[in-house]
DNA sequence: AAAGCGCTTTGATCCATGTCAATTGATATA
DNA sequence: TATATCAATTGACATGGATCAAAGCGCTTT
């Protein structure tokens, strides 16, 4: 464990800086230690499409460290001023080898993943967009208070949940309109949280059933 | 490793007999020794999606043994006639805390299919239905062979790969009149497989306009 | 201030797919 | 041979979002 965190490297990126690109050899993951990540995959026509946002606190890659060949299937650019911890994942997977509990914990996080990526599938081709803007900005909302900042450009946001920038901007002026939030800037004030769910899932599932 | 052996149950199924539902406790899994099956997301409206088709030889639900409380995020039916082996997860669990390396395996597994999701995602939000069937009958067709059968009823294929049974058929006709492909029944037989191959990626970039 | 530059918003229009409905075909059942 | 059933196809039509184009707005820079 202290040749791991020897070896581990303190980085730094500023705004729009890239970490890696899609299809690098992946031999090191990361823990977002300030700031925001932004994954993506990149269509040939140059489109994106965010396939993440890993905010303070949260790690990323990791789950790529067991492929025979592994390569990032996505691109890592910093939204915001970021600061990382790398991890050498040979180093880690050493450290795994000789413990077993420590394996158990990373496949029960990759469980985890792979199930929000369920989700993110069914959500996709079964909710429509005005589910996904309300889902997202619900998951944005802190339980306890209906202020909050999105902290994230908003074309970001769009691509992350699979739509155009007009049409986001659309669905959230039509959600204003019916006086169930406002937005100033990136500053969000809910209004009727309730409707917010119901926008959320009228197409959608209990959260429960996942 | 005998324990689990002995514990472990063999079970047949006929044609769309339904092995557990979405939201069920998961408390063993699975691996197809003959048969297919279909692994599918419900909406409430009943509306349903295809998240995979497992073939013969391959497993499911492996992933999800470690989570805290394991609940199956898809519901699992037959397709035609189908036999599996099942395995209790506690048992297959204590199998992994003596060996690092069968640990190591399964994380390479899930690392795996995390992947083949991330290609999911981006395929339905970056590709169009055309590029995804066409994609969809390539990864079906043998690599030596012109001439192979589908297997599975198209309305399946056409919700695995998130497009209306109509649309489907729509996409088939055209590449038939493309003299790309042809189709009697579940017979398929490629007649300009580097077509097929354009159609799966290039389809949905703009016409390069002079 | 003014000018420049992203981001966001708005409006007008288009199109790939979905929806609805009817027909055909294929298989099974009586 | 009729009949019920379910999958597949086809046609007519509707529509959610995408696309294109033009402001508007909030920055920073000069």
């Amino acid at each position: 464990m202290d040749r791991v965190v020897q070896r581990a490297k303190r980085i730094s990126l500023v705004d729009g800086e890239a970490l890696f690109q899609q299809g690098d050899t992946a031999t090191r993951f990361y823990l977002v230690v300030k700031g925001h990540m932004k994954l993506f995959r990149l269509a040939p026509d140059g489109n994106e499409k965010v396939i993440e946002l890993v905010d303070t606190g949260h790690t990323f890659a990791e789950a790529l460290m067991f492929l025979e060949q592994p390569r990032y299937p996505v691109g890592a650019v910093a939204l915001g001023d970021t600061e990382l911890i790398s991890v050498d994942a040979a180093d880690f997977s050493a450290i795994l080898r000789d413990s077993v509990d420590l394996c158990m914990a990373l496949l029960g996080d990759m469980s985890f993943r792979l199930r929000s990526l369920i989700r993110e599938i069914d959500d996709l081709s079964l909710h429509s967009a005005t589910c996904r803007v309300a889902a997202f900005i619900l998951a944005r909302a802190p339980a306890d208070c209906d202020d909050f900042d999105l902290e994230i450009p908003k074309h970001v946001i769009a691509s992350r949940i699979s739509v155009k920038p007009e049409t986001f901007s659309r669905i959230i002026k039509s959600l204003k309109s019916r006086n169930v939030l406002e937005i100033r800037g990136s500053k969000v004030h809910l209004l009727d949280r309730e409707a917010l769910e119901d926008a959320a899932d009228v197409c959608g599932l209990p959260v429960e059933a996942t």
